[in-house]
DNA sequence: CAGTATCCGGTCTGATACTG
DNA sequence: CAGTATCAGACCGGATACTG
């Protein structure tokens, strides 16, 4: 447990997980990522899928344009009218392991009934996925053996 | 890239990272668990931290003790009137992970001045650690490589 | 310190409807 | 489909103040 303290060690105005959760750190703003990362593109399966109010959908979808998670493309399939997509970008996608450790951590202490509807497997060996950190040569680092380095 | 579909592979309301944003997907909610896995245990330091509107910190921590993410406890020390304080339990302890992983995604995309001000090494081995995705044998697996797993 | 009370202006939620 | 418009009620954010 870490020692009680009066102040975080970075200033929230200087933290990048403060910065983040101000860019995604949002009910809806997270569940239209959830959504993306599963593949939907288009506003109205959004609204469908996660009931969102059409006015607040068309609102977040802005904002993560915006702020480049999301870009707006217009998808032409032939003999088909042309359909603006939301698609995720590098930098959306590279939410992807944040919320799959969300969604681990959510099987793990959220009580449901039975098995986890969703889970990963390695498509290789077909073992299942977990997250972890590791160094830079791969080794897996427990959380206890992690250091808090400060830059000043 | 995941291919287009109309909806996720599962619905929302059956979803643990879903139901998780539910619990946790709120910017206030969110900064105070921040502050909390850096120490932070009592009110007026949450408070003046964050800047949090003092009615809305309160419901705030009322709604993580009543999730079970925050224990409120009495903090007692000789010689000083006993005060509450609001410790992490283990299920809020175990979202560390998450928010780290979300700290180094802020790294990476957040543009901000020079180097992240705080970052994480392995206490052995002082390497930088990343978080990744690992088999249960502890070998690392590339995000193109995981599938995705339906029960049902 | 650790809250609760109150007030105000703004945004969100939810519902419904309209348009290109 | 993909939005925008509108409206009512709830909750939020920011400020200030009061209490044990």
């Amino acid at each position: 447990m870490v020692p009680l303290s009066r102040k975080s060690p970075v200033p929230p105005d200087r933290c990048n997980l403060a910065r983040a959760v101000d860019q995604i750190g949002d009910r809806w703003t997270l569940l239209i990522l959830r959504s993306a990362l599963y593949g939907v593109r288009r506003f109205d399966d959004f609204q469908t899928e996660l009931g969102t109010p059409r006015t607040i959908l068309s609102g977040r979808l802005k904002s993560l344009v915006d702020s480049g998670l999301l870009a707006k493309r217009t998808y032409k399939v032939e003999g088909r009218r042309a359909r603006p997509e939301y698609v995720l970008t590098t930098k959306g996608e590279a939410l992807r392991p944040v919320l799959i450790a969300l969604n681990q951590w959510g099987d793990q202490w959220l009580e449901s009934e039975g098995q986890p509807p969703i889970s990963f497997t390695d498509s290789q060996s077909r073992q299942a996925v977990r997250i972890a950190f590791v160094t830079e040569d791969g080794r897996e680092v427990s959380v206890e053996n992690m250091r808090i380095v400060l830059r000043r």
